[in-house]
DNA sequence: TCGTAAAGTGCAGTAACTGCAAAACATGGC
DNA sequence: GCCATGTTTTGCAGTTACTGCACTTTACGA
């Protein structure tokens, strides 16, 4: 039973292969549409079986939107729930270091999203897997507005510490969820502009602003939220 | 070319059929759950072929979730518009009954619910319906708080009229997306529970509150949005 | 009652996906 | 270097959703 052999061959091949594939099953999406790719031509291009395919990624959707599922940094985590500052761009922020994962392949990254602009139905399945961990990001949510709220778990003068606790659920819920709403309407503004993409210099248009920067676009959305939520 | 012809045989039968299939096809998943019932038991069932199926329903999905998209009724937009109480009370509201169609078959409702609840892809799949329809949403919402905001369309002082009113469109959008995210929260809560579809009368919980009606659940999810927002 | 257009159907084909069992391969012990 | 062993890859056959096309049936108006 070795426990930690050769870190390498065995699963860096594997991750490679699987790369190869996402890469080639991006740079086709691009090229000729979603529909128009067929797993086969994934197949042919990275020089696999399509049974190899389908043990590497369970839908051909998987191969485009990439195999690794979001989920929430651990640090990350601890981080936000004993943060006092502002929660709405705190949340925010975290939930979008959730979609944008680990994958250090730029290229990748950005020809991916652009995917989405160009294919709604991906990026509705992007967001359905976000809403796999929502259960998780509720909880932390709890976590930090239970103890922004004082109250030691289940510590409480009368009867119903249990109701309480259960509307504090019920708010963290609710917040999460209106967030990824706050989360699609980022993503959309997030998408590289169809000119930016074409023509790297300046081609018509006055200003000099070739993408709006991740940063940019969540700064604007928060303080357009602010607004909004305090205008009724 | 007869404009109103008999309004009935030819369309009724259609709408007839149509609703066979649909009561089939959601009885059928509510027993065996969707992935381990086919288009074929479903046409069997609703003694059509499997081609006509699939003239009636685009999908196998489209015949468990209903035929008819959610859509805006031009009343209500109006009336939304005008108003000027509680926006976001409002907003929820006529989403929510853009969602609850027209369907009279008060068991195919409830029963769609159920299979709602008990499969989150298809409950997926009906959100992803509602997007479709976010942007006729948004302009309603913008329409009504740029008439708020009592601005003329572009009658303005200085220079940027049209960033103003970019940025009340973006507001709309935003607000649209977040309320899509309330109103998945409320269709959490809105799912029959399990309890109270097996056993109308008291099987041992003490309350007789069997299921909570609509309108309790968006009080309830009202008064937790307002709360949430106020506190942070 | 008949002609026409619409609705229903059979059939053949494509594409995503699965299970199974054989083949190819990598790895560690000798 | 070579063999035993477990893992990966692959081929193959089958299922299911879905589509286009051509043909039959049906409903409707004249």
């Amino acid at each position: 039973m070795p426990e930690t052999t050769t870190p390498t061959t065995r699963e860096s091949k594997h991750q490679a292969t699987a790369l190869r594939v996402e890469r080639n099953a991006v740079r086709l999406v691009l090229r000729h549409g979603f529909d128009n790719v067929t797993v086969d031509m994934i197949c042919e291009a990275s020089e696999i079986s399509q049974r190899t395919f389908f043990n590497y990624f369970k839908t051909k959707d998987a191969a485009v939107i990439g195999a690794d599922v979001p989920h929430v940094d651990e640090a990350k985590a601890r981080e936000f729930i004993s943060s006092d500052s502002d929660l709405l761009a705190e949340l925010l922020t975290l939930m979008m270091t959730m979609a944008a994962n680990l994958n250090f392949d730029e290229k990748l990254m950005t020809d991916r999203i652009i995917v989405f602009g160009q294919n709604p139905d991906l990026m509705h399945k992007q967001m359905e897997r976000m809403t796999r961990v929502t259960a998780e990001v509720t909880e932390l949510v709890y976590l930090r507005i239970r103890r922004a709220a004082g109250q030691p778990p289940v510590e409480q003068a009368g009867v119903e510490p249990a109701v309480l606790e259960q509307d504090l659920r019920d708010q963290a819920e609710l917040l999460t969820n209106a967030i990824m709403g706050v989360l699609r309407f980022v993503a959309t503004r997030w998408i590289p502009t169809p000119d930016s993409a074409a023509m790297p210099g300046a081609s018509g248009s006055s200003e000099g602003q070739v993408a709006p920067s991740r940063e940019q676009v969540l700064e604007h959305a928060l303080s357009l939220l602010r607004r909004t939520l305090r205008t009724p």
